[in-house]
DNA sequence: CTACATGCAAAGAGTTTGCATCCGC
DNA sequence: GCGGATGCAAACTCTTTGCATGTAG
């Protein structure tokens, strides 16, 4: 299927887990995201092409992937988490409160605060993506009271 | 009821909203929690002085005095959300994914970054309690795989 | 052939909502 | 007394779990 990330079927198997269908269908259907997805899109993306698939076994397959590391989890605040295709470089997000536009960080801005924790706490970050709420360029100045 | 933040009535009714028991029973259950509560652990304090106070009410109580900015809310990852009393300055927390440890981050530590991000990206940051995910001093060093 | 993975269905946690009643101002 | 606030119960969303069946290795 041409993933543009390592081989993870190896990577699978040398862990001891199998390389099912499935794991794949869902795997593609997180590279077709081409950034975030809910467990529902990818769901959705799946169920298109194999609809005996079952949003358990989504689920458990996003489970399974994101501590394999192959995918990147994160909290944006929309009620689901959503996920990624890892393998770029870490990024990190800004989420407006305002219009809902998610807009990226590049890790170099983060990197020093979460070498800094280290430093000072003695506290390894691992979080793969920060979200960080607030007003971005265009909705700042709009927004008086609240 | 003595609370130690500033003259939460006269805010209420400046809004032109009211003032009632439930309101202050609420707030003063997130005084007593002394950190971060669930909304679970706030009905169940104020469950217990006044057994009538509906879920629905917490909940709906807890979103108006976020939005009045008396209470911060953060989501730790624990599955709740968690009130805090507003009103010292804001801080923000680093929780350990092995042990569950939640240790506090000064915002001097953190307002450096937010700055940056202000400057270089035009986005207001206005996460009011950050939440870091990562490996604490005990627990780091014992996390090999995972 | 055996243990891991899946499908199904049901349960579970946390939260929200519609509507009648209540009560602060 | 008017309109916002509450109680109640039901619904809703997202996610997890138990168990029988299926299948990768």
């Amino acid at each position: 299927m041409a993933h543009q990330h390592r081989d993870y079927e190896a990577l699978m198997r040398r862990h001891g887990f199998r390389v099912t269908p499935q794991r794949q269908l869902i795997l593609d259907a997180i590279c077709e995201g081409e950034g975030h997805s809910t467990p529902e899109q990818i769901y959705e993306r799946v169920h298109a092409k194999a609809p005996a698939v079952n949003r358990a076994t989504v689920y458990r397959t996003l489970d399974f992937l994101h501590e394999l590391r192959l995918v990147f989890a994160a909290d944006l605040g929309g009620g689901s988490m959503v996920y990624e295709i890892a393998g770029d470089k870490p990024h990190h997000h800004l989420v407006c409160q305002s219009c809902g536009k998610v807009e990226e960080i590049p890790h170099q801005t983060v990197k020093g605060l979460f070498a800094r924790i280290g430093r000072e706490q003695g506290f390894t970050v691992k979080t793969d993506h920060l979200a960080l709420f607030g007003l971005c360029r265009d909705c700042r100045g709009e927004d008086p009271g609240s």
